[in-house]
DNA sequence: AGCACGCCGACT
DNA sequence: GTCGGCGTGCTC
């Protein structure tokens, strides 16, 4: 026997398949993706077994496998074939794509893979009738709800259940024991609305394969992906459920629980390593019907998938920002394909590709525009700071501080938003909020301090920083940065009597400490709620009416061609978050660019009309959708090495490249991280049938070299 | 990625 | 004369 063997190093160069005898002893274990040990060159390496064969493709003198370390199957057909076409969409190496769909305590070199427990857990097998005592007829009536565990049986001897099992009405089997993720929720009862059984409908009975489900904030999507799910399961289907992280709260989980029960997998960061292997064994084992996840949870080893729901699809956190990088919504796509499944993917304000996919017909769109329960959209003000200068306390308009004390007042609670996405790395006008952006690019500067320069980290034009503004004439160019703790201390300063709560990347860092700071909010233990983009997410709380925007256009200034669209997301979400009850919210939008069309629309809540202004700009600058995005860089200790080099990958692009816009060599946002230097070229395009190709060539040259690496990023989320 | 092999400068 | 620098090439 024959075994093509992936060996677990992660280099372009040995990104092959490796073929290896098998002796009589080990042939029993040997199934396709059991891990076995080989030998390897001079060293002893763990690997994958992918092909079993009978005669050897290779000329080579083949060495023997030294045991086979897990008879489990780790990776399944479907998941080894999807590895393949992972590798193919981001070029990475096979064996880390197949990394990237395992638990940590999976993959091979953590040796240590969690020691299973097992547990005895009586089934009942056939119900109870009259030969039966009452007493055994009460003792089996406890398993109504399913199979109990022996613990949960301890005021019943175990000769009494022993008995049972030997007149054949319980089964007394030893299962793995798992680690508890989660309690079940209360369960709930709730009636979809015309406009949700309209959607569950649309999408059951469309034949399309992805869907986009286009609702309001407050529409309820939830409710019909939950039915969606609900009547596949009930046809044998299971589904999974993506989420992106940061909204992966005990307030959705309890949702999903209260109508699944158990029969939930959760896959999240929060989870030990032992909790995530538990939960991947119990997807692999058939023992789930539904799984819950962040962005990995899209490989789930579920057989017979119904759904592939993507939740907030807008959410960068589908896209892997490490090797290998792939997007979870293109994996959605090609297990829903194998599977015949469906992808859902829903959000209040869809990526720009995904809603012109929809409009094209690729994806089927589905509408959701009115809130449940007749909630209606809360009142947005856009507060011009242009004009409150001269009465702004702080960072606080008047407007503002007047709304918040009247909230107070009527003990209401209050949201604000401190937007601090791309701070300080750009400059802007003091006095008239003037921003200064490359001519070539439409991308605002990046200004370097060590240098004094501002530049484009797209195309690496530069310039010096300009003492005076060129929009106002005026001296009063300068570099922000602002954190939550200097607004905490000027609500205290303004607002002694108010209580405030500070949620940032400081104070949430600590397990737990995320929820314990919603759950003292929730409790109406503090007034105010004062945080970063993390405020913004999925949060409901009835007694919220009042939400504000610091600042709302920083996130204008990111030099990202995404910026205004982040925007609109980011002032879109956080309006949500008011008057989600019967009383009326009001939003605040503080910002210096009171006409920009990103914060008009999301004022109106009009994504159809923000859609077609950005499109418009998309497509003048070339940008996706109407153009796909390849980003390409180059990494080297050596400083000179690194610009030269990246200089000769332009070179052999342009050469073999030609219907492509290639931008750059220029140095990337982060020039130098741990003292390796990069450098980037974009490129833009709408069809080159080679360039896989070429780009795969190219990294392969330079992985043989090692002191030049090349790193590639199709469709980059931050670019 | 590792690790060996191989061909040139300053040391006991 | 040798010890060791890291460029190049290979791993079934």
């Amino acid at each position: 026997m024959i075994v093509g063997v992936l060996v677990e190093v992660t280099n372009k160069n040995v990104d092959k398949i490796f073929e290896y005898q098998v002796e009589e002893k080990d042939q029993a274990k040997i199934k396709i993706g059991v891990r076995v040990r080989v030998p390897f060159a001079t060293r002893i390496l763990e690997g994958f077994v992918i092909e079993i064969k009978q005669k050897a493709t290779s000329q080579h003198a083949l060495k023997k496998i030294i045991e086979v370390t897990s008879e489990d199957v780790i990776l399944n057909e479907e998941l080894l074939e999807l590895g393949k076409k992972m590798q193919e969409m981001t070029l990475s190496s096979l064996i880390y794509c197949y990394q990237a769909m395992l638990p940590k305590s999976l993959k091979a070199g953590s040796k240590n893979s969690p020691s299973k427990k097992y547990v005895t857990v009586f089934h009942l097998i056939k119900p109870a009738d009259d030969t039966l005592t009452k007493k055994q007829q009460e003792v089996l009536s406890l398993f109504q709800n399913g199979p109990k565990r022996r613990d949960a049986l301890s005021d019943i001897s175990l000769a009494r259940l022993r008995l049972l099992v030997e007149k054949g009405y319980l089964e007394e089997r030893q299962e793995e024991e798992y680690r508890e993720v989660f309690t079940v929720g209360q369960k709930e009862q709730f009636a979809l609305t015309e406009e949700q059984q309209h959607a569950v409908r649309e999408i059951e009975q469309t034949d399309k394969s992805v869907f986009l489900l286009h609702g309001v904030t407050g529409s309820g999507k939830t409710e019909v992906y939950i039915e969606l799910i609900d009547h596949a399961l009930k046809l044998g289907k299971k589904s999974i459920v993506l989420v992106p992280e940061i909204s992966l709260t005990p307030q959705m989980i309890r949702r999903f629980s209260a109508r699944f029960g158990k029969k939930i997998a959760l896959l999240h960061s929060a989870l030990s390593d032992g909790e995530k292997y538990d939960e991947w064994r119990r997807i692999e084992r058939g023992e789930v019907d539904i799984v819950i996840g962040a962005r990995s949870a899209v490989f789930a080893p579920l057989k017979k998938i119904a759904y592939i729901i993507i939740d907030e699809e807008h959410s960068d956190s589908y896209k892997q920002e490490n090797n290998p990088r792939y997007d979870a919504k293109e994996i959605a796509k090609v297990r829903a394909l194998t599977h015949h499944a469906k992808v859902v993917m829903g959000s209040a304000t869809p990526t720009l590709e995904s809603y012109a996919r929809a409009k094209k017909g690729l994806y089927q769109l589905i509408c959701l525009p009115h809130r449940v329960g007749g909630g209606t959209l809360p009142d947005v003000h856009i507060v011009d700071m242009n004009q409150e200068m001269k009465t702004a306390r702080g960072h606080f308009s008047k407007a503002l501080l007047d709304a918040i004390t009247a909230t107070l007042e009527r003990k209401e609670q209050v949201i604000l938003l401190l937007n601090r996405r791309g701070y300080s790395s750009f400059v802007t006008c003091k006095n008239c909020g003037y921003v200064l952006k490359c001519p070539f690019c439409d991308i605002t500067l990046t200004y370097h301090k060590s240098s004094h320069m501002l530049r484009c980290h797209y195309c690496g034009y530069g310039t010096n920083l300009p003492q005076i503004c060129p929009s106002c004439k005026q001296k009063a160019m300068k570099d922000l940065g602002v954190g939550t703790e200097k607004i905490e201390e000027e609500l205290q300063h303004y607002l002694p009597n108010a209580r405030v709560l500070r949620m940032d990347f400081d104070t949430t860092s600590k397990k737990g400490a995320h929820e314990k700071i919603i759950s003292l909010f929730e409790k109406k233990e503090a007034d105010i709620l004062l945080g970063t983009q993390i405020v913004a997410k999925g949060l409901d709380f009835p007694d919220v009416t009042l939400v504000g925007v610091l600042n709302a256009d920083t996130s204008l200034n990111i030099p990202d061609f995404r910026s205004s669209e982040t925007t609109f997301c980011l002032l879109s979400q956080v309006a949500g978050r008011s008057g989600r009850s019967k009383r009326r919210g009001e939003v605040y939008l503080q910002t210096y660019n009171p006409k920009h069309y990103a914060i008009v629309d999301a004022k109106k809540n009009d994504y159809l009309s923000f859609y077609q202004e950005e499109m418009r700009n998309r497509h003048l600058m070339k940008y996706p959708p109407f153009y796909y995005l390849v980003s390409v860089k180059v990494l080297s200790k050596d400083e000179n090495k690194c610009f030269q080099e990246a200089n000769q990958v332009k070179k052999v692009l342009e050469k073999y490249l030609k219907d492509t816009i290639l931008l750059g060599p220029s140095a990337d946002t982060v020039y130098k991280i741990s003292n390796i230097y990069r450098y980037r070229i974009l490129l833009k395009y709408k069809y080159q049938s080679n360039l896989s190709e070429i780009l795969n060539q190219l990294i392969c040259y330079y992985a043989k070299k090692g002191n030049v690496k090349v790193e590639v990023d199709f469709n980059p989320v931050h670019v």
